[in-house]
DNA sequence: CCTCACATTGACCGATCTGTAAATATTCTT
DNA sequence: AAGAATATTTACAGATCGGTCAATGTGAGG
């Protein structure tokens, strides 16, 4: 299987798994819906719980490529961009298909401190957390490392409950307390 | 089977599904931990959703007790209660066996937008969102509602972040941002 | 003590779970 | 084109899933 295979199965995984959830989903359907037969998966994959660690790897990387990219486009400057970063969560929020965050699932299914799954979607927030960081340390703000995980609390909670409430009005919300304790 | 020993299987599957997950724990489970046998339990709960439905139920009644009680030992005046809720949450994330928020769990696992579980699961939130309202508006706040649903997300946003981390320093975090709406 | 209603049980059902083995296609090297 | 190496498939294994049934245990009323 080419590369390319590889990583279509992967998004194709990752689409299966948002929609359906992880342990909901078995590998004959994941199989099915990918049109990879189960042993080809479990070639490049020895267990479902790898290739869900390959599917979270690649839904970090796309996630924070279009979160940071957005915030760009939507504001100039640092402190710009961290505000624009719930604008940019209430389009998401109103996407077809929103169904929360997928790392929150993940670490909700796999609970377990020593779980792989867990500490990989943590280590999603940590990255968050270093580039709201940056980007605080260069609008000049005292503490950026506070700031920037003020910012994520904000930013999880209005995931959460926009997704519980199928309502994206807690991106506006978030943003509303943001532009407080930016300012 | 007395109202008690059914009160008694709903608490024990509520340690359980709250431990293990809901979609990863099995009847079997549940009755051997329960000392009921499955038969048994189907006698009282048609299906498994209705049981998850009865230990949600449950859920809300106990944290709801708790918290808001929590709160008034912390704090006399309104405001001072909802400033005291992070405190009250940093207890719970302290304490042994703490594994996030239920219901947040269970709408992740169930994550249909007609899903009775998730249906539920976001009806604690709003009963939360009432409580916050009513003090907001005893202390005296302009739009009580506003501020209620801000808390809730910094409360939520809290929740998810120091479940994932293993860390209660989020309680800390939140509080730090309602003292500055809450002024 | 006997009976009847009910609570509870262990065994079981078909479906589905993760993961694998043997057999078949396909590709690459020469 | 021949043969080695690699991909892929179908079929299946053993365990577990949610849920049920026939048989047993239990307690109250006569």
């Amino acid at each position: 299987m080419s590369r390319n295979k590889r990583d279509d199965l992967i998004r194709n995984a990752l689409k299966i798994f948002y929609r359906n959830g992880f342990n909901a989903t078995g590998m004959d359907l994941v199989a099915k819906e990918t049109g990879v037969s189960k042993t080809s998966i479990y070639k490049h994959f020895r267990t479902k719980d790898e290739l869900i660690l390959a599917v979270l790897r690649l839904r970090d990387e796309d996630f924070r490529n279009w979160l940071f990219r957005r915030m760009e486009e939507l504001a100039d400057s640092p402190a710009g961009q961290l505000l624009a970063m719930f604008d940019a969560l209430e389009e998401w929020f109103e996407a077809d298909g929103f169904q929360g965050c997928m790392f929150i699932k993940a670490s909700a299914e796999f609970q377990d401190k020593d779980d792989a799954i867990n500490r990989q979607s943590y280590a999603h927030k940590e990255l968050l957390v270093d580039h709201f960081a940056r980007l605080a340390e260069a609008s000049g703000h005292e503490s950026p490392r506070a700031l920037a995980r003020e910012l994520l609390i904000l930013k999880e909670g209005a995931i959460v409950i926009a997704a519980m409430s199928h309502n994206p009005a807690p991106a506006r919300e978030a943003k509303a307390i943001a532009a407080r304790i930016l300012g």
